[in-house]
DNA sequence: ATTTTTGTTAAGCTAAGGTTAAAACCAATT
DNA sequence: AATTGGTTTTAACCTTAGCTTAACAAAAAT
């Protein structure tokens, strides 16, 4: 899976923060290119393919929005994640609130940050291979070979899994350390949604659960009510 | 940015206060449009898709409460702004209750007014354009991961949360600092607002205090009979 | 002082999930 | 048509998670 950096353009004008930041996303495995402004950002993305990009919205000449607007007549699909000063949202009235859901505010925690990278680039992993014939997959000490339908272990015989089995975790990898709802997999793979349906969904997680017991780091966790996730600890 | 003039409904009985604020906001980029009472904004908002509607609550025949509700029927989406010329505690109430953005008392300073549409107008800009479902929050030393319903401290093991626990402490955080009616809270989770659901809410207001213990700086404030107030300490 | 609201804990109940085994299914042979 | 071997569903039983309700204490309002 780490064959395969992903690029992330960062289009920062003030110089140290945006070197700082760049730093520590590169520190994560990322690919960070660094524009100082909005024109050299627009200039990056043209030449090329970004998985994410991270704009300031504060800045000279060409503010994040209109570069945003820039890059989605170019590319529909790209996500995009707004920095903030805390000044402009709040500096106007004490006690104001912007209200619901808000975007990152500088200074922001870079934890968090990290975490919603993840999570957008996940996602348009999931929606790009979904269905696609990517059929090769690791996880932990595990790698499936979805087209054969093998799940093997280290030097370990392959297990040849069913084809419930083989789809049901390759939609878990998918959607590796994020939530897969149930809904998902019951529509996916089942092909309809009620109560034996989904209790044999639960029977086809015991299975997996029962080969996955080789790598102790690898666990299928619930969330009651929602899903399963796949997760891989370090 | 500009091709697409943000269209505001305007609706506001007193002609010369009303004929002088859509100057006002047509002069600052805005294309506004002004109803005369309750009934007329109502039709106006059926023909049109607007991007901010801005109410006067005192109106003859129909009041602003009233027009929001039926415009919260059509859509729940839309950012309203109430104006008001007495700052009645009930009355703000009241306003939450049918899901108002904010608040104004008449007379305002005409600037706040403007900050206030460019935040709320621009924050539904970037949720659309970063498309990232905010599900990622941060409260004082926790971080708290709604779709997962997780809440993490520094570096202990997370938190699992059960979904009225996650929802709760979701609606708190959306209102950080400020009150969180209780209704809101009925309403929006519990879907019920009674005597038995009430208690309910108190026990669930229970169990966050316990998990937030962790960081004393952050806690839940009672507002007695109005609700609940998230905040953290400096 | 009395009533109402809130804080807190624990019991009781329901629904969801974990697990195993038996039954049903299905396709490929006999 | 019957057998076989693998796969999937259904059933059963048990555990855990989640929510409500009750009960009583404390705090706030009247």
């Amino acid at each position: 899976m780490e064959e395969s950096l992903k690029k992330i353009l960062l289009v920062e004008d003030d110089p140290n923060f945006g070197t700082v930041l760049k730093e520590y996303l590169s520190i994560n495995g990322y690919e960070v290119t660094h524009a100082k402004n909005g024109m050299e950002g627009y200039e990056k993305f043209k030449k090329t393919d970004y998985h994410l990009c991270i704009l300031d919205v504060m800045m000279p000449y060409k503010d994040g929005f209109t570069l945003a607007k820039e890059i989605r007549e170019k590319n529909m699909e790209i996500p995009i994640i707004f920095l903030t000063a805390k000044a402009l949202k709040e500096d106007v009235l004490k006690g104001y609130k912007v209200g619901a859901d808000d975007y990152l505010n500088k200074p922001f925690d870079s934890e968090v940050l990290l975490m919603k990278i993840k999570a957008i680039i996940q996602r348009k992993t999931v929606d790009t291979l979904a269905d696609s014939k990517q059929f090769e997959f690791t996880i932990g000490e595990f790698s499936l070979n979805s087209k054969l339908r093998f799940l093997s272990h280290k030097g370990d015989k392959p297990a040849k899994l069913s084809p419930k089995e083989n789809e049901l975790l390759r939609l878990l990898i998918l959607h590796e350390n994020d939530l897969m709802p149930r809904e998902i997999a019951l529509t996916k793979i089942w092909r309809d949604d009620n109560y034996f349906t989904s209790r044999s969904m639960d029977v086809y997680i015991a299975k997996l659960r029962k080969y996955l017991k080789l790598d102790p780091k690898v666990e299928i966790l619930n969330i009651h009510g929602e899903g399963f996730r796949l997760v891989v600890n370090k």
